[in-house]
DNA sequence: CTGAAAGCGCTAACAC
DNA sequence: GTGTTAGCGCTTTCAG
């Protein structure tokens, strides 16, 4: 391996600046006061010898690195885009930096991240888990700092979450109150073995809604997705459209998969929303452009990811502090998938 | 700050096995042969002790970190999302992981990068310049291990590159003998200030088509788009048709542009390709799924990831390699959005 | 193949 | 306010 020249070092600097490296320590850190000359005629070796900081030696020193990681399942998809653009963001807002995990393809990496991220020299943890089960958490006496996000049932770690319970109860009525009288719901299944909390809450949202509106729940108007995206949704609606179910609507749990069912539908000559009426979760950019413009669930996602980095940067401070959930609202946004 | 209990260190493993640091050390990095009784007593050590190897120290020791940056403009965008996915997958592979950077927002921050890499640790950087004028490439005389993507106009650094211009030239073609008279050119202008080498070479690949077609270039066709994303297409869509040019086609310079103007079209009452043609470039997920699907450049994103991590990585090996410049081939994806 | 000692660059603790 | 000393945890000499 080629080297570049050798760089400079405090020691360099201080020589230089005529000061003890401490000095040179101070004013890089700025923590302590520095008598504005000795600081000026720091900062002019610092100019000169272009001194860089060592990173390293700084967290070997102090334990901490000014890097958090991100973990989100899949790193495709509109929703963790956006979550990965705001979360890098507000973490650069707060002097960190962010590095991205991705889980899905490997769940052991999941486990490994919790178990392993004082290897990977990362301060804390923002994890959207899919397949961590409770007990890895749970048992694991000494975690890293974590925030875990979504709609994880777990009362021991940091979390933001949304009531997707209430969010799935509000889509289904309102698509009941359109019109609707079979309403499929496309996502999870709560009888899979790898039912996520997310599945389970929306699913619970949606036959309560069913419930509350006189309509009995039919097993064949749920349809399990395996992958959450636009791929999923589109073998969904073929699933569905074969199973000949007289749906005439359609509440995914995503908006991809919203995306994918309704280009299937649309390719067999059913109309959105005069066929079938579509709703979506998340709200992610493309819902507004598509034709018809997609109705959603919509949350603040640039609070969504505050509430995430700010619980992680107080947990990293403080490792005691007892954990704290942070409910982000939503919003139920009515789009032409939805409108006749 | 409250910590958690002290973690073990190499001493605390050797201590235990009855061996010294450096066979720990050894035992660790695999580098070297170790006795497999005294691998094994090691190894046992590690386990009850839970040793996690303190990356800080060993990068302080060997001075690589195992981090690479990935610096993108916009993160938000579809094909930022996919970039993140595929580099990351790629690098993890390769052993090392991410941090993530965006620039667009702070244009400065670009500069930072390269010229402050080392402060923030990382063994070197894949940077989709948007700003950054070759001056600061080649004016800083010791920079970081920099892999250039997209379609810089820059032979002192290794970079990925698609042939933009042949691709322009492709679409614009195909648009034409679809039957286009009037196509209209939605993305930069080779004119405007901050015009990049991307907008520059699609709009050249555009303008020889149309002159291999004996087709005149209409100034009035060209709209610059300051944004690339759905919300800077549909201004655009808004702009030309206040223009009033006659544009029977749209040749969009991302898939994210074009679907902001298919948007703004069929609200308008237009008919996408009945009476407009529309393609894109990049071919994100979503092209598929639009109503019409999109017809777009696409280009092999997995290989377009290995070659930037692979550039990167012989790099930072070997700092001395002259540049290297990789061409990632590209195909026209024919959809509905071109075919009656 | 394994051990001992030195030191990567920085800052916490303590002097002054 | 600033200097001195020591050491964070690892790996690289260099011996053996």
């Amino acid at each position: 391996m080629t080297r570049g020249p050798r760089r400079a070092t405090v020691k360099d600097v201080a020589a230089l600046a005529g000061v003890s490296p401490k000095t040179v320590s101070n004013v890089m850190t700025g923590t302590v006061f520095v008598r504005p000359d000795t600081r000026e005629k720091v900062l002019a070796a610092v100019e000169e010898l272009r001194f860089v900081p060592n990173l390293s030696a700084r967290s070997l020193r102090n334990g901490r690195t000014g890097v958090i990681a991100l973990a989100l399942p899949d790193l495709a998809t509109a929703f963790s885009a956006d979550m990965v653009h705001r979360v890098v963001q507000v973490a650069h807002e707060r002097g960190m930096v962010v590095l991205i995990e991705e889980t899905a393809a490997e769940p052991q990496r999941e486990y490994d991240l919790v178990s392993r991220a004082r290897e990977h020299q990362i301060d804390g943890l923002i994890l959207n888990p899919i397949r961590l089960k409770d007990s890895i958490i749970v048992h694991d006496d000494q975690l890293p700092p974590v925030v875990l996000i979504g709609e994880v049932e777990q009362h021991k770690v940091d979390r933001v979450l949304i009531d997707s319970r209430q969010a799935g109860y509000e889509v289904t009525a309102h698509l009941l109150e359109r019109g609707a009288k079979r309403v499929a719901a496309v996502g999870g299944e709560t009888g899979a073995a790898d039912a996520t909390a997310t599945s389970i809450q929306r699913l619970d949202g949606y036959n309560r809604a069913l419930r509350d509106h006189g309509i009995a729940p039919d097993p064949a108007l749920e349809v399990y997705v395996e992958e959450w995206s636009m791929v999923g949704g589109a073998e969904a609606a073929e699933e569905l459209l074969g199973r000949d179910t007289g749906f005439d609507a359609i509440m995914a749990f995503t908006d991809s998969i919203a995306f994918g069912a309704m280009h299937v539908l649309q390719e067999h000559g059913l109309s959105v929303p005069g066929d079938v009426l579509i709703s979506g979760f998340d709200d992610v950019e493309h819902a507004r452009f598509m034709n018809p413009s997609l109705t959603t669930v919509a949350l603040d996602r640039r609070a969504f990811a505050e509430a995430a980095v700010d619980l992680l940067m107080t947990r990293i401070e403080d490792r005691a502090t007892p954990p704290r959930a942070v409910a982000i609202p939503h919003e139920l946004v009515i789009r032409g998938s939805t409108t006749r």
